[in-house]
DNA sequence: TTCTCGCCGTAC
DNA sequence: GACGTACGGCGAGAAT
């Protein structure tokens, strides 16, 4: 044994490492529904730290449970904080026997927090000359650092010693308490001074070294914050006391007897087994750390080098790799250097466009290297990974280069495992599922104007970044691939769908559409000429001039100088002016009446006829949209830079704007819509016979649906009639309460309800399926489409009846609206492969979510849409038929 | 000057 | 509190 290990004590917060581990995972259960998934994390984390950092002496620290003296000081202390889930609580007595299982000594002292215990070890272990590591993400932990003890973030993998407490908090760690006390503490509702935020509270100790010499200065501190501070006696004497760690807490403890002893295989097997953990380094939970010494990135500037490499990749299994740049816009983006790594352990970057300042060595000929790579990125047969390889494949174009043999893409495997565990980008993905922290790229390139693109990097740095994306990505395929293996369905739903559709949405994207820049410019001048005529109008009826672009003015001028009664609140607590308010408020005044107006036309001027020509890009004069495979949480697309899915259509003047996106020479645009698809998927999954009935018989199902509410034939509905059944079914698919379809139909919240119930008398196999879904919901935790794509819905656990209430209209809405995303997407993938089969020169050009768009030369258009119509139809078979209606136009507007 | 948040509105 | 999923413009105020 070294003399460090055995000089070296390891002292954890358990309770955060607890909360963040139920957080950061899937709500895993064993099959009767006990809540584990917190357990796993935090042994794995825990296992982790034993093997990042071997020692004898450890202890980890839970919060007890009620009030400490805190508490009896301040009654408001913690009080905004919502209760433990009682799917965490309940994982506590386990983790704690698992922990024991383990060898970790595990300290809990009833009436007294986790910080104070670990002050107080921290304090002694230091005092007998062992070194501390203390591992919390808590603030107030690093007023305790100090030659010898060191605070780790085990989130962010902050190292802080008291260099780092000044360089990450601007304050020494002596200087901690008073900074606490001057910022508060908003977790913990704690108070502080009004308006001193950490910036303003470094300067002031960083000035005058401490709370009590800043105090006696306070006359000179000038403006707001200073006043703040004069009047901030009470807040500040109160918070110093809080937020002070009390480090003489009696314990029985001594560090002598927290010895870290080898784990009791026996034990752990028992309470893991009663927990069904088989292995707590599944892939579910964070996997254990890079091996020590893994991770190495070669930088490639000798031919000889460059040639051993091509060698090995060409006969490699599996090839991971990515590409640097000078732009996130696919399009504009210049290759600047690629990596690789076969085996998750080292890798190599190829620099080629580096800035010579930025070069030490010279590189090699970018032309000469990519036309010696070419035949290997090309090759379908030597199969590649990647992390958002769409956007590497229109790198690769940029240079000439047809990426193919694209095996699979991490960020739609990390996005089918669970669509809402976080982000999908590379950097969170790795801190997710590898534990692995990766540089910010913004540290290399700096932020805000200035700041660097990749090639001004030097290489040294570029190496390491490039060569840490490449080995991650292989890493995180070999587990990500391994913890979808179990669920054949999320296995066929990356390779089947999402995979292939990746490359469908590469061709549009790389397409894009066509846009009239004329119109849309004659539309602006229309639409500024009539927006100045109601401002004046606006003026006139306010008495004076304002921004009617500001709620905030606009509130001030209706509620207070008009004396017009408000109606609702923002959820920030302000009088609403939203539309629905307004409408309401046109019966008191002209003036609501005329901020709709202006208003409606502003929104199509400043988001639409002024903003899609800027985005024309000037080599192809098309718009390029960004479509978004791993964002929604249903599995919808998403589309930025524009977005293309929401231009309007309800409004005459919303329809002009789609007129201006148009078809090329001698070609036309079809647009295919599915009717009514999720309300077929309503009927498909509750198999109710009157709502299957009228989609068989091709009935206009809002019209049936009147029909049936009211008792009277079809033909006798009348359009009132019509639409109050329209909103129930589209209601239904958003899990609507009755006091929502009142508010939305202006009904009484009692005949909403009668409806309602009418409703579900009529239409009880709905009534069931929604039921049913609700209950399989808060059983297992996540709902299902019709190809297994799965919703995790951690809210359904919680305390707050609000957020529980919104995870059970998510639960209801979800399998419809990700059924649809599924059965589009599969008809994407038919309708690239139809077009390709037979040669067509048509392209698809947008996707909204149950329209396709395409742009068709004219002497394809009769095949073209029956075509793409029937793979449409045909994507999936329901017990319902699938409808879709065509239309063909000039331009998108006309086509509907 | 740039960033962030709240509010509002567009789509399906 | 009360209708699901997105993206983005503007104002306002803070950070730079």
């Amino acid at each position: 044994m070294s003399a460090a290990e055995d000089s070296l004590i390891l002292l954890v917060d358990g309770t955060a490492y607890l909360y963040r581990a139920f957080h950061a995972l899937p709500p895993l259960a064993t099959a009767s529904g006990f809540p584990t998934g917190a357990v796993k994390g935090v042994l794995n984390m825990v296992r982790n730290l034993r093997e990042q950092h071997p020692a004898q002496w450890a202890a980890i620290v839970f919060d007890s449970p009620g009030r400490s003296f805190r508490h009896t000081l301040f009654p408001q202390y913690k009080a905004q904080r919502p209760p433990m889930p009682e799917s965490l609580g309940v994982q506590i007595a386990p983790l704690q026997a698992a922990l024991k299982a383990m060898g970790f000594p595990v300290v809990q002292i009833p009436g007294v927090e986790a910080d104070d215990v670990l002050g107080t070890l921290a304090c002694a272990a230091r005092n007998r000359g062992l070194q501390v590591l203390l591992f919390s993400p808590d603030k107030d932990l690093a007023q305790l650092v100090a030659g010898g003890i060191t605070l780790v973030n085990p989130v962010t993998r902050d190292v802080l010693d008291r260099d780092g407490v000044k360089a990450h908090y601007g304050v020494w760690p002596e200087q901690m308490v008073d900074y606490l006390a001057l910022v508060g503490d908003s977790s913990d509702n704690i108070p502080g001074i009004p308006g001193v935020g950490p910036k303003t509270a470094a300067r002031w100790l960083e000035q005058y070294g401490s709370l009590d010499r800043l105090w006696a200065h306070r006359e000179a501190i000038p403006g707001q914050a200073g006043r703040a501070l004069r009047e901030g006696r009470g807040t500040l004497d109160l918070a110093h006391r809080l937020v002070t760690l009390d480090c003489e807490v009696p314990l029985e403890e001594r560090v002598e007897t927290l010895r870290l002893v080898p784990p009791d295989p026996a034990r752990l097997n028992d309470v893991l087994a009663a927990l069904e953990i088989h292995d707590p380094a599944a892939p579910e939970a964070p996997a254990p750390p890079p091996p020590p010494g893994t991770g190495h990135s070669r930088c490639i500037t000798e031919w000889a080098e460059f040639e051993q490499w091509r060698e090995r990749l060409a006969s490699a299994d599996l090839i991971a790799l990515d590409t640097e740049t000078t732009s996130l816009n696919y399009l504009e983006a210049r290759l600047v250097g690629l990596s690789f790594s076969l085996n998750g352990e080292e890798a190599a970057y190829l620099p080629l466009r580096h800035k010579p300042e930025a070069a030490h060595l010279p590189q090699l000929p970018v032309t000469e290297v990519l036309a010696a790579l070419r035949p290997l990125l090309e090759d379908p047969a030597r199969p590649k990974v990647g992390h958002h390889i769409k956007y590497d494949r229109h790198v690769f174009m940029n240079e000439g280069i047809a990426l193919a043999g694209i095996r699979s893409d991490t960020m739609l495997e990390s996005y089918v495992l669970n669509s809402t565990a976080g982000r999908h980008d590379l950097d969170s993905v790795a801190s997710r599922y590898l534990g692995i922290h990766k540089t910010p790229f913004e540290s290399l390139t700096g932020r805000g104007p200035n700041r660097k693109t990749f090639d001004e990097i030097p290489l040294d740095q570029a190496t390491a970044y490039a060569g840490a994306d490449a080995w991650i990505t292989w890493r995180l395929h070999r587990l990500l691939s391994q913890a979808l293996e179990p669920n054949p369905a999320l296995v066929r739903l990356v390779e089947s769908v999402e995979m292939p559709l990746s490359s469908v949405l590469f061709g549009m994207e790389r397409t894009g559409v066509r846009i009239d820049r004329e119109q849309l410019a004659e539309q602006s001048r229309d639409l500024d000429s009539a927006l100045q005529g109601l401002r004046n109008q606006a003026y006139e009826l306010a008495g004076r001039e304002f921004n009617p672009d500001s709620p905030k003015q606009l509130q001030i001028i209706l509620f207070d100088e008009l004396g017009i009664p408000a109606q609702g609140k923002t959820p920030g607590g302000q009088r609403s002016t939203s539309e629905a308010v307004l409408e309401e408020l046109a019966a008191h005044h002209a003036l609501p009446r005329l901020i709709l107006e202006y208003r409606s036309l502003a929104k199509l001027r400043s988001t639409y006829t002024e903003k899609l020509p800027q985005e024309i890009n000037p080599r192809t004069g098309r718009i390029h949209t960004s479509y978004h495979q791993a964002v929604t949480a249903t599995g919808r697309l998403s589309s930025s830079d524009p977005n293309l899915q929401n231009i309007p259509v309800r409004t005459a003047a919303g329809q002009r704007i789609r007129q201006a996106f148009v078809a090329g020479p001698g070609a036309r645009i079809v647009s295919l819509d599915y009717s009514q698809i999720e309300l077929r998927i309503l009927a498909h999954f509750s198999r109710d016979p009157g709502l299957v009935a009228a989609f068989a018989a091709q009935q206009d199902v809002h019209r049936a649906t009147a029909a049936e509410l009211f008792g009277i034939p079809p033909e006798t509905v009348g359009e009132e009639q019509r639409r109050l059944a329209k909103t129930i079914n589209f209601g239904l698919i958003y899990g609507m309460s009755a006091f929502g379809l009142g508010r939305q139909l202006g009904l009484s919240r009692e005949l909403a309800k009668s409806y309602m119930d009418r409703y579900f008398s009529r239409y009880s196999g709905v009534r069931d399926f929604l039921d049913a879904t609700r209950k399989q919901a808060h059983r297992q935790g996540f709902v299902e489409t019709l190809l297994g794509r799965r919703l995790y819905l951690p809210d359904l656990e919680s305390r707050s009846p609000g957020v529980r209430q919104a995870a059970e209209r998510a639960a209801i809405n979800a399998p419809m609206q990700g059924t649809a995303a599924d059965i589009i997407k599969i008809a994407m993938i038919g309708a690239e492969r139809w077009l390709r089969d037979h040669g067509c020169r048509s392209r698809l050009i947008l996707q909204v979510h149950d329209e396709l768009v395409l742009e068709v030369p004219e002497e394809e258009l009769d095949a073209v849409a029956a075509g793409i119509s029937h793979e449409m139809t045909s994507a999936v078979e329901l017990t319902v038929p699938l409808v879709v209606q065509v239309g063909i136009g000039p331009n998108w507007g006309l086509a509907h």
